[in-house]
RNA sequence: CGGGGAGUGGCGCAGCCCGGUUAGCGCGCCUGCCUUGGGAGCAGGAGGUCGUCGGUUCAAAUCCGAUCUCCCCGACCA
């Protein structure tokens, strides 16, 4: 049986080995497969079929918060790349250059967008004047090139999918009150829809993003307990804006610089899915997101086509009906216990089984992919029970989750308690932070573990303490993780 | 980019050290029969220039060199 049970899942138990789990998965479950690119992935039906429902539902979100979506072009001039020091210093080393057209030496260089503020800000610099154009509130959706030396599917891939969003604003405070709120707007998102806990505040000046005033970021924690940045926001200042010359005439009639934020989220939210969610039997995707919601798998006994089929069919329009994403699998050359694996491996979170029996009870089965626990619901209430069923998945998987986050959430004073934590528990720390890089440097060098995120204070935290690393005093508690 | 491992039908592997018939095995795939409430069975069949390029040799999956890609562990990042 436990042989069986190795061929028949085609792939290695989580508990096992999380790498191999992790990259196993994603082929097996045809979300993605290499392409002959060094770091590129072929994002497959599967997997893409995520990527358009997180793109819709967040696409949703920041048309409703003002946004607008716009398209720019994939190529920027290295004149504006190297406008912003910072910028151009962060984003350097991996950007993909264009020399060539056809057989020509292009005069200037073309960088591959490796993020787009550069050639943003030079168009918003013709398109801003006065206050009266502001705030300029603008999202693309997008592709983006980055020559990482470490690549992983959906992780860290070269090329990868994503929104950013680029806005200017008449003062420091817009921008910044814009930063915040996209920052919640994406854990609004990323719990709700993905169901996945984050938490979200500020960065240090290490993590800062190349050529921002702040940066701020939601980071979860991963199954293996490794933390994922799963979402960025900065606060730009007026960087780009005093380099491009992004001025407007303000209220006053005085000449100003814009004020400016981006923010981004990209497909790596799928590999989070993925590494949140899944266990040793595959992906588990919370219904709001998943490709397929339910799937009806037909007991094929007898004559099933006649008995049990039209029955199945007659599920399967109704649910479509109501809106929910229903896959029926009558194919013929699969036995019903395969088809119960295949789509369990694949994630799906309800399946419904009918058969002979069922429909002499006038019932059907349902198992929850996230509990495996069983319901026979009626057919008569099918409709309402699903749809329930599916937001009691959506919430408990969300709730398993922060379950897992809080109890992998440890509070340390000593450094020496620090490093025991991380080798043994992994997870997040939370201690006391000076706010000297150095020490945050040291940390690093030595655990491996660095500054996850300064979280937004709450009043019935703990308010001082002592360095973790030198042990100065601090009102400054931060999350600590080892991270992708 | 450093250190380690690996590329052989769709997937997982054996063969390589010690060069020599027609490159094997399991799963999957195709056809037929038979089955079907947790990955059924039998019979027949298809599918490979052994990652790529070059070298050594009468002869290369096997030896040598280069190169590409993947995986793991570090330095860098969404």
């Amino acid at each position: 049986m436990n042989k069986d049970e190795r061929l028949v899942k085609q792939i290695i138990p989580k508990s096992v080995d999380f790498s191999r789990w992790y990259t196993e998965i994603i082929r097996k479950a045809e979300l993605a497969d290499y392409a002959p690119i060094r770091g590129m992935m072929v994002i497959r039906p599967y997997g893409f079929a995520i990527w358009e429902n997180i793109s819709y539902l967040l696409d949703k979100r920041i048309k409703e918060s003002g946004h607008s979506n716009a398209y720019f072009p994939l190529f920027i001039p290295e004149s504006y790349l190297q406008k912003e020091t910072e910028h151009l210093e962060g984003f350097s080393p991996e950007v993909a250059w264009v020399t060539h057209g056809g057989k020509e030496e292009l005069e200037e260089k073309l960088a591959v967008r490796p993020t787009s503020e550069a050639i943003i800000g030079n168009m918003y610099s013709k398109w801003i004047k006065s206050w009266r154009d502001l705030p300029v509130l603008i999202n693309q959706w997008a592709n983006i090139i980055r020559w990482e030396k470490v690549t992983r599917p959906f992780l860290r891939t070269t090329e990868f999918l994503w929104q950013e969003g680029h806005t200017a604003h008449e003062t420091y405070e817009e921008a910044q009150e814009e930063t915040l709120m996209i920052l919640s707007m994406y854990k609004e998102f990323v719990e709700s829809e993905l169901a996945i806990p984050v938490i979200s505040g500020k960065k240090t000046e290490r993590e800062k993003f190349a050529g921002a005033l702040e940066t701020y970021a939601i980071e979860a924690l991963m199954s293996d307990g490794k933390s994922l940045q799963m979402g960025t926001s900065h606060n730009l200042g007026q960087h780009f804006s005093k380099v491009f010359n992004i001025r407007f005439e303000d209220r006053d009639q005085k000449l100003q610089y814009v004020w400016q934020s981006s923010w981004g989220m990209s497909t790596r939210l799928i590999g989070a899915l993925i590494m949140s969610h899944g266990d040793d039997s595959g992906l588990i995707f919370p219904p709001r997101i998943a490709p397929i919601q339910v799937v009806i798998i037909p007991i094929s006994v007898g004559n099933w086509k006649e008995n049990v089929l039209p029955v199945a069919q007659n599920i399967e329009s109704e649910l479509k009906y109501i809106g929910v994403r229903v896959n029926l699998d009558a194919r013929e050359e699969f036995t019903p216990g395969w088809k119960f694996s295949e789509w369990e491996m694949r994630g799906v979170p309800l399946r419904l089984e009918i058969g002979p029996r069922d429909i002499k009870g006038n019932h059907a089965v349902s198992v929850r992919r996230d509990t495996m626990d069983k319901e026979i619901i009626s057919l008569d209430s099918l409709k309402q029970d699903v749809a329930e069923i599916l937001k009691r998945i959506q919430k408990s998987m969300l709730e398993k989750a922060l379950r897992f986050q809080l109890e992998n959430t440890h509070e340390v004073q000593k450094f020496e308690d620090f490093k025991s934590v991380l080798d043994s528990k992994k997870g997040l720390i939370k201690a006391f932070w000076c706010g000297k890089q150095a020490c945050e440097e040291k940390i690093k060098d030595e655990t491996m573990g660095t500054i996850r995120v300064i979280p937004f204070k709450k009043d019935k935290e703990k308010a001082v303490g002592n360095c973790l690393f030198c042990g100065e005093k601090s009102d400054v508690l931060v999350y600590f993780a080892r991270a992708y």
